[in-house]
DNA sequence: CGAATTTTTGATTTATCTCAACAACCGTGG
DNA sequence: CCACGGTTGTTGAGATAAATCAAAAATTCG
């Protein structure tokens, strides 16, 4: 793959903290607009392109980041190459959450993504200051061990169908993908069968026959229409 | 499943606290000594006695429990009965790691089991007076992550014979499960199979065939010797 | 426009599941 | 202690969902 190199940003400013469009949904939210001072001087924004891996599983985990904009896929590697997907991690998204001395898993942005980055020791500054901010990371945890196990079932017990089923419906309740049962899909088929512990071949299949069914309607290969969510969602089950 | 009622322990003393086995192995462990009285005022301890489910999916989530000896089994449950479990949570893990107004997942003991109870709010007592216990709670809540995305990379990814490699290797890892290379494996083949995401015959013939090329020893149906712990290991690729 | 990449579709293979039978083990009670 | 019924585990034969291999179609991008 393409890799060139990260653009590096500059200090944030409490003025660019308050006016985030990330923040809403963010750990940042746990602190007051009076405290974003000591925010803004823990991060620093930087660009990441589509393509760059910055995470890499193994790798000492001296950084922290936090997605403002695009989407990122959280992955792991088996030696032979084979991929898991764990997540896609989309705006307000923190990424990092580890206390192992090296990161667990590696980090890629599948499309532009914007980052705040948090050396260790400054958000641990940053946690000692703020409780609230610890505690909302504490949430943010959980609902993500809570995403695990959904996913586990997935994996482990769910055919194609309902994963695909599964996939859609669970991508079609993120706020930002639109308001109604149009989905855009920023990853590849490669990158939801990497996600959904499938092929490519099975995954387009599987679009194929749901679009045939009319259960959903292909704008672009990237914008999903559910046709008929009701259905989709009793073969999600969840 | 035969279920018999829950046996209600008394309230907790420092001493008890003390003394506990699993205290180096848990959350409690945030706690110091003179502030044990503390902890023991906020906990219940009972027993679950094996095939007892002692949280249920989409219950209340009004306690919270930490294992003090025995197994549990987390899982999670498709309407038409397939089940995926999560984990076996056994001496010293926390169970309950949850900010949602009801459980995310079942729990059941796979053998008699001790429990310590904390309700809700005598939990969020303690973790206000003790913040060391919320940085342990953040701690294990990361290495619980960090354990589901290598379960997703083994349901995703891996063959049946790399799946019951990793379980072995993993089992053999835990501190409580005697030091060498004898395993003692407390679940069925039917769990193990619920938590490979395989078939209870899958697990059963691969046993088999690790057995017919001498890289494990069945002393008893559920005592495991790893006779080649590097080609386990290797297979395993973790 | 044309090469490269991604997606779709088709034909075939295969790892795992399903169904079925049997064997081993476990606890209970005679 | 051993017989017995119930549960759990093993093994075999056959079925199947999804993978693999292969090629064509669609899309992207310079």
């Amino acid at each position: 793959m393409h890799v060139r190199p990260i653009v590096l940003g500059a200090q944030l400013t409490p003025e660019v903290c308050l006016h985030c469009g990330a923040r809403a949904q963010s750990v940042c939210s746990a602190i007051a607009d009076a405290d974003l001072a000591q925010l803004a001087r823990a991060a620093v924004e930087i660009e990441v392109e589509k393509g760059r891996c910055f995470i890499e599983e193994g790798s000492p985990a001296t950084d922290f980041y936090n997605v403002t904009s695009g989407t990122v896929k959280l992955f792991k590697l088996l030696p032979d190459g084979r991929q898991q997907i764990t997540g896609f991690a989309g705006v307000g998204h923190f990424l990092g959450l580890a206390v192992t001395r090296t990161y667990a898993f590696s980090a890629e942005a599948i499309e532009p993504v914007r980052l705040c980055r948090f050396t260790r020791a400054k958000l641990h500054h940053l946690l000692d200051d703020v409780p609230a901010m610890e505690r909302r990371l504490l949430e943010t945890a959980c609902n993500e061990l809570a995403t695990a196990q959904e996913q586990m079932l997935l994996l482990g017990r769910k055919t194609a169908l309902e994963r695909v089923a599964t996939f859609l419906v669970n991508r079609s309740r993120l706020t930002p993908c639109g308001p109604g049962d149009r989905i855009h899909l920023p990853m590849t088929r490669g990158e939801i069968a990497d996600y959904l512990g499938l092929t490519i071949e099975t995954v387009s299949r599987t679009f194929s026959r749901l679009k045939a069914d009319k259960r959903i309607r292909l704008d672009t290969v990237d914008t999903v229409v559910l046709l008929d969510r009701a259905w989709l969602e009793e073969q999600a089950s969840n």
